[in-house]
DNA sequence: TTTTAAAATACAATCGATTGTATTTTAAAA
DNA sequence: TTTTAAAATACAATCGATTGTATTTTAAAA
């Protein structure tokens, strides 16, 4: 029946209301007497009124919505970032378009794209694993346009970013290795490329290099750290039987690799000791129960809006990196009786 | 500097052509000379001009954009449809809104009216835990809106829905307790005012019914199936010793239960056999790995996005239940040697 | 009761793109 | 070279809400 939406000219010719009242009303202006936003009101609801948000967001030129891109949100850390996200910004009215990357340039631009174009007042992004071109955001960010990367930083020029202590988290993740009598530690790093996982690396270097431990090439494996990565990398490990633990970059793999290896007969963790990263749900109930770095993931969201709404209505852009403390959980995977 | 973004306005003073030729040059319009064409492309490239969509939805009347809705974008299952939908969407030319109603009516209705006031082209939904009042879809629905429910369907009159075959499915996961000895089955319940854990509720009954076994209300436990309720089941089941197997409504739910019941000493499968549903990614990797009910996620992704997209551009509601078949995994949680 | 200030409401322009219609330009036909 | 049809472009209205300014109404003060 009722094809075409009600819009406030429909109230304001029903009531014989100008629609500039009407509107005021809606938006409960002081300029409107009580009696006749009461009239308005009762007369919206009636006709089943809904505002056209796209017309209130073009002529007001700001849409109250922020856009943020996460490789995927099946990641139980970026949901919980997201959710850290939501928050804060159901707090201060604003929506949030939520999207995955997939770890694709291609889709990660096409994404920035599609939401500068619906206008969103700032991004938060964690950048793809295949971005390595980073154009696409030098534009928007010299023309003081709000974005802020979290997890996985810009790696160029200044930007705001949100990052957790890598290094530390490494150094610490291998030293507990070490202290727990690992004598040749592996360490499952990921692409180089990623700022993020070179950080881990020099993080587990650096343990090496205060136990005086020697940094072996062949320990190092480098990989896209996915499933079929951990299978690959237990595959090698079995070829270099002295290693008795390992350090890895994520969970994913470290958890797919002990499977394999707990196939191939090895015990866990006295044969080989196992370090993760990132706490995935996972890691606490398979078995051994797999040693890791929590990361304040709820918290990230949190900060990472915060900031953002700050530079959205202060205008004021900080290029500042801020660090959040990750934590080690001692679980069985790591300690060797 | 540049502040003001780039309209049609700036291409066209600057060029001297009608802004209307610069619309339609921009769309790739035969109305305008390849000449012109060129010209305006290269000078929009040039000032970094990026449309406005809210502008060109408004007048459009079409944003070529739809909404999903689900209780939580972390549980495996509804990323994965959202992967599904997010697909068939691409390839339509669809932008997707994704939300998360966090199980709650308030959020979810929310969010509906959210999304409506951004005037979508349709909704996909899978209603909240939370929700047992319809009013808000029916209004919409009654003005012809699309929306379409998968999962957890919407039980109040005529609509759309996507779901699985949970009574086929429960029936199955109970049928294989049984063939594999267990005597005393209990079942692990969602809330009844669901009918997704209605039909579920009803396949275990049925199962036993087929077996001509005892239906025993004090071996059904409700509850809303998180972590924690796990843990109450398991503690209930431990009064209860002649259980010797159980079937979950979900995943979740059953993995907790069972670890519980480890550190009690129980011996699984042998003492209890379990058998889940969802397969979450947790599930294979647990021990004993679990046994439970796959679902076709990504298909029903395609399928709902598809059905939408036909109601969008034929206008025609179809108010039918499509039903997708699931598929029991069976894993070592319910295989007693 | 008249004057005046304040309160309430109406008028009109605007956000940026689209699109039906009118006008101008171009090219083909006479 | 003039006429005519087709191609290209310009004009102007529109989508729905907002907002600065102008006008009208109301209520208080004189």
């Amino acid at each position: 029946m009722n094809k075409g939406k009600i819009t406030i000219h429909d109230i304001s010719k029903n009531l014989g209301i100008d629609s500039s009242t009407v509107s005021r009303a809606l938006n409960d202006s002081p300029r409107v007497s009580k009696k006749t936003k009461e009239k308005i009101l009762k007369k919206a609801e009636e006709l089943g009124y809904q505002r056209n948000s796209l017309a209130s967001k073009l002529r007001t030129n700001r849409t109250n919505t922020i856009g943020v891109i996460v490789p995927r949100i099946s990641r139980h850390f970026f949901a919980s970032v997201i959710s850290g996200i939501e928050e804060t910004a159901f707090d201060a009215g604003y929506e949030v378009i939520i999207c995955q990357s997939l770890d694709s340039y291609e889709r990660e631009k096409k994404l920035v794209d599609t939401l500068l174009s619906n206008r969103v007042d700032g991004i938060l992004i964690s950048i793809s694993m295949g971005t390595t071109n980073y154009d696409h955001f030098e534009n928007y960010k010299n023309n003081g346009f709000p974005i802020i990367f979290f997890d996985r930083p810009c790696e160029v020029s200044k930007n705001t970013n949100i990052i957790i202590d890598d290094l530390k988290a490494s150094l610490e993740a291998t030293e507990h290795l070490i202290l727990n009598g690992c004598k040749n530690i592996a360490h499952f790093s990921g692409p180089q490329t990623i700022e993020l996982y070179r950080r881990r690396y020099k993080g587990y270097i650096a343990a090496l290099e205060k136990y005086n431990f020697p940094i072996r090439e062949e320990f190092i494996f480098e990989s896209n750290l996915m499933k079929q990565d951990g299978i690959q990398c237990a595959k090698e490990i079995l070829k270099l039987p002295e290693i008795d633990g390992v350090f890895s970059a994520n969970d994913v793999t470290a958890i797919s690799a002990m499977q394999y290896l707990k196939t191939q007969g090895k015990k866990l963790p006295e044969d080989i000791a196992f370090v993760g990263f990132s706490n995935e749900p996972i890691s606490a109930v398979i078995e051994p129960s797999l040693t890791t770095i929590n990361q304040p993931d709820f918290e990230m969201g949190k900060v990472a809006s915060t900031l953002l709404f700050n530079q959205i209505n202060n205008k004021t852009v900080l290029n500042q990196t801020t660090i959040l403390e990750p934590e080690l959980i001692i679980r069985k995977s790591s300690i060797k009786n």
